[in-house]
DNA sequence: TTAATAGTGTCTGTAAGACAATATTGC
DNA sequence: GCAATATTGTCTTACAGACACTATTAA
């Protein structure tokens, strides 16, 4: 055991080139039209400087994981604290040596599904600019079928986006549709899951998928595997404006935890 | 545009701390016994000097990708390409500061599928010895269900692994099933996925679910699913030695790929 | 009264688990 | 013939998609 205490005490760790690392975050909500958005930021330094990207920053490195380094430029960015709720994890790592010109950069892809009401946007240290698009389906110039993203006053492409943001947002996009059914991703997405009716649910869904659900089925389903294993709580029948009064329901809690 | 190239010039990356990025892979296959199986080698120097781990190794920043880094470190170990239609693919990244106790190590953690009679295992740089071992269900001291690696004469329990890597290999094993009935990844651990029949695709789900399955379901299910869809052509009866003759089938591939 | 929303009921095809029965072949 | 293996069949329960219907309430 001295002997690794020695060889620890002689190590030199600049031995080996090293890459950067950054965590990056695809940050997903629902807004007031049930539609999908997500958070880019406009760049204000090089490279691609003044294109749109995902939020992300390097980590510091000896400081913090590469999870903290998540959470806390999910917080820089919105505001928000991973305690609150939402829901961060892993997507993907990608580590090509020429995908950012400066230098070798590895970049841990997180997703993040938050409540639009959290969000308290403001733009972090590169960025000019950071705000909320809606995700549509579209076609590229080749006719394919595409996303682009659509703000206040602006409207973008896939391919206009900074590094190869365009096929991370794609993934992640994919990655939360495949979780949809076995997972309670939807949940996180309510504007308050301790107090929402089936349809507020539907919504959440609909909005993932593009398309619309048989709202009976939907029910069905709701009941049997939420209420009826005890996931979800009911908590009455609740007058609400403008609308003849439901059913309220209480989200528990996961799980699940893969 | 010449403002971002002059940018670029004057970059200089070593402004920021880095981490170090490994590529760590676990390597299934199912052995003789169709049983499955693990790939560990045992550290040659410091730190957890002696002790078994997944193999895995530094990227070299600036010349590959990070995938690429785990492709070759699959070669070193195992005499295995990615392109002999084996199944590489990115499980998690780790990289708490104090995983690693010479500096910060940033891990990301690979599952590989392979056959056993494509492994061609040498022990790498690092390593003294690297071989199969059979993951076993048992107890811990705790009593708590966990796992236990058998080995020709020798034995090792989860928490004897070097660094995280127990939690590794968990996270893999769970991921691997919980894609069981939704991907292809059994058909990359048959001996032949060209010529194979059902038994033997059953035994290889049961060697991941450690757990005996019924045949007839197990048929009627691949039937379904694969030869009706054509993801699976039949070859027509064959003889066997020392059994009766049975129906082969040859993979043709896969349509999923998230 | 109409329109919108909340909620119920039903029909069909398909899938999963349990398990019984038959068929073929080596020994 | 016996034992092992391959293959087929059946019964039950559960779930998914399509769609028609009723109930309540705001405007």
């Amino acid at each position: 055991m001295d002997d690794e205490k020695e060889f620890l005490a002689h190590y030199d760790a600049s031995k080996y080139e090293r890459p950067s690392v950054t965590a990056d975050i695809v940050i997903f909500t629902i807004d007031e039209d049930n539609e999908l958005n997500v958070l880019l930021i406009k760049r204000g330094g090089h490279p691609y400087k003044d294109h749109w990207a995902i939020p992300g920053g390097f980590l510091e490195a000896g400081k913090e994981s590469i999870d903290e380094a998540a959470a806390r430029e999910l917080y820089e960015e919105t505001g928000v604290k991973v305690s609150d709720s939402i829901d961060l994890r892993q997507l993907v790592t990608v580590g090509s040596p020429n995908r950012d010109p400066r230098t070798h950069v590895v970049s841990v892809v997180y997703t993040a599904l938050v409540p639009k009401g959290l969000l308290h946007i403001k733009a972090g240290d590169d960025a000019k600019e950071a705000k909320l698009f809606k995700i549509r389906k579209g076609y590229d110039e080749n006719g394919d079928l595409s996303l682009y993203f659509v703000g206040d006053k602006c409207s973008i492409t896939l391919k206009n986006l900074a590094f190869d943001h365009d096929e991370l947002i794609i993934t992640a996009l994919k990655r939360l549709r495949g979780r949809l059914n076995y997972t309670d991703d939807a949940f996180t997405l309510l504007k308050d899951k301790s107090r929402f009716d089936i349809l507020e649910l539907l919504r959440v869904h609909e909005a993932i998928l593009f398309q619309q659900l048989d709202k009976s089925n939907f029910r069905r389903m709701f009941l049997r595997d939420y209420v009826g294993k005890h996931r979800v709580k009911e908590l009455g029948q609740y007058e609400q404006e403008g609308k003849r009064k439901t059913t309220l329901y209480k989200y528990l809690g996961s799980e699940y935890d893969f």
